[in-house]
DNA sequence: GACCAATTGTTAGGGGCCTCACAGACGTTT
DNA sequence: AAACGTCTGTGAGGCCCCTAACAATTGGTC
């Protein structure tokens, strides 16, 4: 179907490819549609596909013992993801939920592999794609360790205003609902204190929050309050460094 | 130098060039040397260089506004670091310190995006090491929230013995010397608290610690604390390159 | 050995946040 | 409209762990 060619256009992994390339990436393709809160994949799973989302929303998280949700990371249409598929066999470790009814399309790993092969450029978005994924999982554990519950929902609503973030006139309006409990998934806390912290947030005129609708009134307040000090050079090491940058 | 012909040639990412190519890739790189304590690299600094480490230690952290440490990963000779730059340019989001005093091999970006360029296999690899780094990163948050100290404890000497345990008569010896505030550091806690909990466990019989020496008594028991639920596969635990462990 | 710095050990106090329990508000279905 | 499920708001109680302030121990250095 034209429509799978479509969506594996338009992701930038694959837009430089040939049409002959796209048309045989099509026929190995697959495309699968999730009702909201269904399971795409799971952690006991092989990690044999690499996924691009075509329509929908989906999150990809992690359950605690307790039987608490851990969201690593929100999905948004025309991302890949469970990329690691590309560059590991074995099994997933993390498990992606459909947030949305969700359509998805489904590269085989031996297909992919292909195409690193024949496409250097293939293999370098890909490389983008992983340094991407890790260097935002390493801010969101710097968010999260050491940082008080309402410092953590800061930096996950600032967080937020990155991506989903849209300029109203009297702040900027977070263009997605996301209940209580899953702000809570985010930043490891529970319902409860989010809602608590997000009052406080109101009442300190900082944001303007209505059922599912956030609205940041004043970002830079936010963002000083949640980094006392401005990122100059360390100041607590026992000995000054040494060596410091003479030459490439 | 020869010696870091030597260096280049060991690690996986190169091990395939030819002569010619290591030779121009030696004569672009650079040896430094950092006493302990000081610092590689900063958050500020332009990521221009791909690390890799000859000899010593690092760590990979990151500053709190109230001035903790926050250590996202330790590298051990041979392994490289700073790996962002290959794929991404702008600036560094974390800092890294020399623990020991430490012989790093400095790439520059453009020669080993040139590399990649004309050699499928770095790619490879450079996608590889972030993927797994990914991975690690992944499952590191998901070892931190909504756990209690004690359990990011078990956590992370369990992480710790996959990479540096050494099985003894009497369990897996930590191959490595960490202060209580370096674990504390790793698992976004403080010095006291660490104290407190060592202590625990080896009351517990699943420890036995003297001066900056652990020993897991019982590792099968402290898996089992921390994973309330008995469910098959827990994130089988795979180490350094890609290992997988048949199913116990 | 003797000193000094770093590390480890210990305790009291207090605060943040989780737990538990329930009430009100909203949206959705019939 | 009525009924129901989901989401949001609120509070009491209690525990975990951070803070702060000191000893005690170890290792290194001269």
């Amino acid at each position: 179907m034209a429509e799978k060619i479509w969506h594996l256009k338009r992701s930038d992994l694959f837009e430089q490819l040939s049409a002959d390339e796209l048309a045989q990436l099509e026929a190995r393709a697959r495309v699968r549609r999730f009702a909201r809160k269904s399971l795409i994949y799971l952690p006991q799973d092989a990690a044999d596909s690499l996924l691009l989302l075509a329509d929908g929303r989906v999150k990809i998280c992690n359950f605690t013992a307790d039987g608490k949700q851990a969201v690593f990371t929100l999905i948004e249409p025309g991302e890949v993801f469970g990329e690691l598929a590309a560059v590991d066999d074995g099994q997933r470790e993390e498990y992606a939920e459909a947030i949305d009814d969700s359509k998805v399309i489904l590269i085989p790993r031996d297909e992919i592999q292909r195409l690193m092969q024949s496409h250097p450029h293939v293999t370098l978005g890909i490389s983008r794609l992983l340094g991407l994924r890790r260097r935002l999982l390493q801010r969101r554990l710097s968010h999260l360790m050491f940082r008080s519950n309402r410092e953590r929902l800061i930096l996950l609503l600032l967080e937020l205003a990155e991506r989903y973030g849209a300029t109203a006139s009297e702040g900027v309006r977070l263009n997605l609902k996301l209940s209580h409990q899953d702000l809570a998934s985010l930043i490891g806390s529970t319902r409860e204190s989010v809602t608590v912290a997000l009052g406080e947030l109101q009442a300190a005129g900082l944001i303007r929050h209505t059922r599912r609708q956030i609205v940041l009134l004043d970002v830079d307040r936010m963002a000083r309050e949640v980094q006392g000090a401005p990122p100059g050079r360390p100041a607590s090491l026992g000995s000054p460094p040494l060596a410091r940058r003479p030459t490439t």
